[in-house]
DNA sequence: AGAAGTTATGCAACCGTTTGCATAATTATT
DNA sequence: AATAATTATGCAAACGGTTGCATAACTTCT
């Protein structure tokens, strides 16, 4: 068996309560004392049994992190690793692990229910879709705080939350575009029950508004899941005598088949029309033309969450804490018009 | 306060040890006793308090699983996260949370074995990156089972790895290739110090062997991450009268660019050259023409992992297992030659 | 009805740490 | 040198379960 922290005491000829307290950095320990402890460790290889800690502490040391199986396995997961990847090395930090499950059943949060009424877990970070009237409930009764990653309808109940600032991240696309001298700019919008693409739709409407440019109701194009009825659609835009000389798009999907259509229209990119696209997946790197992008710095997404919920986690409570986060924009070939 | 086990027995009037046994489904306990007791957890809400489960049986109830940061965060990690995903429904079902931690400071593993150590967890998935002799060391004498997730080197100390048979993708590969009428097959190969990138050439050749077709060595391309150097290189061997009509890359990346260089040394893909790939990431699918892929069952990787480990746990120890897992082949157009 | 066998429950110690309170040891004060 | 103030340590009871062993409560059998 391993060594107990009663082992040390004997060895060092002290009680248990002054090791416990060397271990913790608790109140006044003797310099000599100290070092017979520390020397006590070494000799019997003595780690301190992380379980018997949490226990009686009554504190898991553990944050859960939740997945959205249906949304995150998608392409777009290179958002979800990095931001845990970051998440973790804060708790890391703090002395926290970190606990993934993933909700299945939609709407039924019974996993993430379980490690909370089971003491499992300190905080939580949640992804948008899992929170409901009832988790909200059963997290204000167990007293655990949690962190929402993405930002939530309006008028949802208060609690604490971080996301990109997607309005900005359109706003910087207009300006890049008009700048590079493109001056008939079209959004493809996306599924606008996502909060995030309402925000990028608002963002383009604003920046339009700045610029003092018309708003022409057929530059907002609605996605479409069939390729052909697509291509067929843009290409009848871009025939329009007044058509768009650039696109800005939801993502990475649409960006790609839309640079698919414009090619297939004969127009070229970026001379003749531009695209840009949200979200920087691998996949708007490697297309030709490379496309610009207004980037996510899930990196820094996640930090932030994590330090908000390590936050609240140690002042026990605490406020709602919201956050957007700033975008940038990684130009690219397919806007660079002028030099 | 939540309500204990305590609570829970006084409420239902029998001794607490008897209402564990009808939680942990322990020993024999009469319908009326289960009855009451079940209504009293209702009445009280009560929930077993899982740390101090833990701590009393001395398990931890959770797996460790290792993230290679430097690796895993490159656009690879599709992989990663399905992977894990996968893990995680095996786990849950097993009664096991999932832990993550990356491993950062190269070779040494010092968040890891501080888990190891403070009993925190029952079982480790690891990268092979992260195995050493001071490792397995540890892990030995702790006696914690684990399994890695990639194909170690020749010659390593016995233990439990899944991956999935490169080789026999190489081999498909090829056997498709020739099925579609391709004869002059090279290969990308990839750097040679990772195991699954010799594996996958080890396959090409036996396939190659095996259709009794010549081996010839300038058919072996070394990949350079120079883009212009590789595109001239490429132009160059396609310049050559006996070129080369198909090329196996060891992964996106490479078929990427292999793709680029190809098309720009005027050839038709799929009409004049075939091109596949290892690995299908969303890159795979989205360039011009969608690549043909040998697919990687990341999922059944995860799940196979996951179950081993399971059984470890549970028998704690057994011997090694190694799994190779074969793998599919994604057929897109660029290597459709007939019909 | 009493013995033997079976089934169901309780007792109490234990898992390894933490922590409030009491007290011992040391240092400062006069 | 005695007393007060301060600093360092120990005691013992928690924390919320689990489990081996003992025993009580039923059944069954003769």
């Amino acid at each position: 068996m391993s060594s107990t922290i009663r082992d040390v005491a004997a060895f060092s000829g002290v009680s248990p309560s002054t090791v416990s307290r060397v271990i913790n950095n608790k109140g006044v320990i003797s310099q000599k004392t100290q070092q017979k402890i520390y020397e006590a460790m070494q000799k019997l290889d003595y780690h301190p049994n992380s379980l018997a800690q949490s226990f009686a502490k009554g504190k898991a040391g553990a944050v859960l992190m939740v997945m959205d199986a249906s949304y995150t396995l998608e392409y777009a997961n290179t958002y979800f690793l990095q931001t845990m990847f970051a998440m973790e090395t804060v708790f890391q930090e703090h002395g926290y692990s970190l606990v993934i499950s993933s909700s299945r059943e939609e709407g039924e949060n019974s996993g993430i229910l379980q490690i909370v009424y089971s003491k499992r877990a300190d905080g939580l970070i949640l992804p948008p879709a899992t929170v409901n009237a009832k988790l909200l409930d059963s997290l204000e009764k167990a007293k655990i705080p949690f962190v929402v990653l993405g930002q939530p309808e309006l008028g949802h109940q208060p609690y604490s939350w971080v996301d990109i600032d997607n309005a900005m991240g359109a706003s910087q696309a207009v300006d890049h575009l008009i700048e590079q001298g493109y001056s008939r700019i079209a959004m493809v919008a996306g599924d606008q029950k996502a909060v995030f693409m309402q925000k990028r739709l608002a963002g383009y409407y604003e920046a339009l508004e700045r610029h003092e440019l018309e708003q022409h109701k057929n530059f907002v194009i609605e996605y479409s899941d069939d390729t052909d009825a697509y291509r067929a659609e843009i290409a009848h835009l871009l025939a329009n005598k007044r058509a768009p000389d650039a696109f800005i798009c939801g993502d990475n999907v649409m960006a790609f088949h839309t640079l698919q259509a414009v090619k297939a229209s004969g127009r070229r990119i970026p001379q003749d029309i531009g695209i840009l696209t949200f979200d920087n997946y691998p996949l708007a790197e490697y297309t030709e033309p490379p496309l610009t992008a207004v980037e996510v710095d899930t990196f820094l997404m996640g930090q932030h969450a994590a330090r908000i919920l390590m936050d609240q986690i140690s002042k026990s409570g605490s406020g709602e804490v919201v956050s957007l986060l700033p975008t940038s924009l990684n130009v690219r070939e397919s806007t660079i018009k002028r030099g």
